[in-house]
DNA sequence: TTAACCTCACAACAGTTGTTATGTAAAAGA
DNA sequence: TCTTTTACATAACAACTGTTGTGAGGTTAA
């Protein structure tokens, strides 16, 4: 096993310890523990706790432009986009997961400036992931040439994460088509007026 | 100065603290030394940290809810719904650093269950604020008789939320009007189809 | 075989944590 | 005035933290 897969697996387990105990919890020994093995593994394969946790939150936010980016890479219909975006809700409980130790390191970055950076990294990758089709659909003239991209990209993924959160703090969230149904709404209001057919 | 207010300076000092240095870094130690004076008054006004900080949350929860509700009351107008909602979002220093409070014990929460809970509580109560003047509102024929308000009240908090994200982890977020804007567009979706006027 | 290296266990370090007990001065109540 | 309570300061406690160093056992390369 190579040692970045050796890496992988150490922050994996940092993100049982995250969900079960907390991150404030998760400390170097609570790591180990979860391997099975000491804290001779972990300080070996990461200088210090700051690298880890930097490390933990770089697989957080890949896996999450990973989800976005598996659907079709060539994006021509509207459907594909809302397949798109709902490939980032929390509708299994793998992404459940995912969105959690997320949010667990969005908190710990409050009062950290290179944290919170990492964060906004992380959103402008997937702001860009968006916007980029919005300006091709557009070019398709699909949807209107009155939508500005540059600001639905913003408001597409800030309904993303807000329907995340709600899934995570309401007592009554939305159901998984309820999810994608506000999203599909959202998008087709953005749809140019359908071209008349001959009835 | 009452004992409940003197609680009240802890819980502020304690929110200043998040702020600079993270929750995680938030000692009694340092609270005492945010109010210029030892462990001593933090002890004497609270049973253990624990309790400070569901007291702490508590606040932060209050502030959110007394924001919505220092608007109009009596909402008869989508205008003035615009308005409510508005009120929640990011729009200047004193609501940012809330969310930022905010965002932070959110993130704690994450495996700690009886604090995940305090969230869902406040988030049902923000809910039931909105789902009630939408019902007023279909009730008074203003928006149409196909919109849910159990779905859509959980769309709008979800809105809310997911803008008060983007303004913190987006690079080139949306400016205030833009973030205004966007909750209006999506509430005169809710419209009733306007009647004709004569022209 | 010998040497270098990788992987990890283990122990010890100083620092920080929440909690508790004790002391003290001021305020309040009788 | 005497007593009780309030509002802190101070110090000490064990538990836990990240970090570092040492060394053992196994693998690889010369």
């Amino acid at each position: 096993m190579s040692q970045h897969d050796r890496r992988i697996e150490v922050s994996e387990a940092a993100w049982r310890v995250i969900l079960r105990e907390g991150l404030d919890r998760t400390s170097m020994r609570a790591i180990a523990q979860e391997m099975d093995c000491t804290t001779g593994v972990v300080t070996h394969y990461f200088r210090n706790k700051q690298e880890l946790i930097v490390f933990a939150l770089h697989q957080v936010t890949a896996r999450l432009k990973a989800m976005m980016q598996a659907t079709t890479t060539n994006i021509s219909t509207t459907e594909q986009l809302v397949a798109m975006l709902s490939a980032f809700l929390p509708l299994d409980d793998e992404r459940q997961a995912i969105l959690k130790v997320w949010v667990a390191f969005l908190g710990y970055a409050v009062g950290r400036d290179s944290l919170m950076t990492e964060h906004q990294q992380s959103a402008a990758q997937l702001r860009e992931l968006i916007l980029q089709h919005l300006q091709a659909l557009q070019s398709a003239q699909l949807i209107r040439a009155d939508v500005d991209p540059e600001v639905e990209a913003n408001v597409l993924l800030a309904l993303l994460n807000g329907l995340s959160l709600d899934s995570l703090i309401q007592s009554t969230p939305l159901s998984s088509d309820q999810q994608v149904n506000v999203i599909r709404r959202y998008v087709e209001n953005m749809l140019s007026p359908e071209p008349k057919r001959s009835s």
